[in-house]
DNA sequence: GTTCCCCTTTACGTTAACGTAAAGGATAAA
DNA sequence: TTTATCCTTTACGTTAACGTAAAGGGGAAC
């Protein structure tokens, strides 16, 4: 990261976060991201960071990209929207609730699964 | 379902659970289940749908199906397996444990950003 | 001035998780 | 006995999410 301008390149961000330059172009491609440019060179800010990090951890819950960018385009809806696009929008926020209620289940089952597994294993 | 022999069809799971016949087959084809035959009929029994029930939820939490066949394995090992066997399935729980419980923290975050971007939504 | 390192774009390759179509066997209803 | 409805296997197709290679630009270091 650059201290002097506050920015970072796209290997100072892939580095940060274990990931590839590849994955965060594909990401912008994918139309999830879209930092400045100097010239050709892509130039990242924090909320580009903060961005990427909301992309990674949407990825570790197992969303996929197209979700995740809903998500995001829900972020940068304006407050007071049509009214139409707005109760789309509530909608939206409903169904990723549900599935997420529904994955904190099937995690608490899955780890009481796991604590009896290594119960038997350690008698 | 067959009420007198207490078993399953192919399509019976499928509608319950929702998939298409392809998908089990598929599972099969990877090893994460193994149903009866008869003849070139494939019969599921109690024991399967629970198996199909535990890829389906640890697809639901993003695990990819070679996950999912190891933690079915850990299921179907001795209790009292080898030393090193019985070592090398612990750390795996543990790897599991640490991945879930970073999707907790990963989820409650992501309901918190869903619950401001409701109230923003509605003033 | 050339070597190095990081950046870029273009484009084809790969893997997972099925979808889909083709061709045929078995059983039950009409 | 034909028609329908399931089932089977084989095999090629598709989509997402990148990997990887090729070819080249720009600036700093030597």
């Amino acid at each position: 990261m650059n201290d002097k301008t506050n920015t970072y390149s796209i290997s100072d961000l892939a580095k940060e976060f274990g990931i590839t330059p590849r994955s965060i172009r594909h990401y912008e491609d994918e139309k999830l991201i879209s930092p400045e440019r100097n010239g050709s060179q892509r130039i990242y800010r924090k909320g580009d960071r903060i961005r990427l990090q909301l992309i990674l951890r949407g990825k570790r819950i197992g969303f996929s990209l197209s979700e995740i960018r809903e998500i995001i385009s829900m972020y940068d809806e304006p407050s007071g929207g049509e009214e139409k696009q707005t109760e789309f929008l509530l909608r939206k926020i409903e169904e990723r609730r549900d599935a997420l209620y529904q994955q904190q289940q099937d995690i608490k089952t899955m780890l009481a699964e796991l604590d009896r597994l290594e119960a038997r294993l350690t008698q």
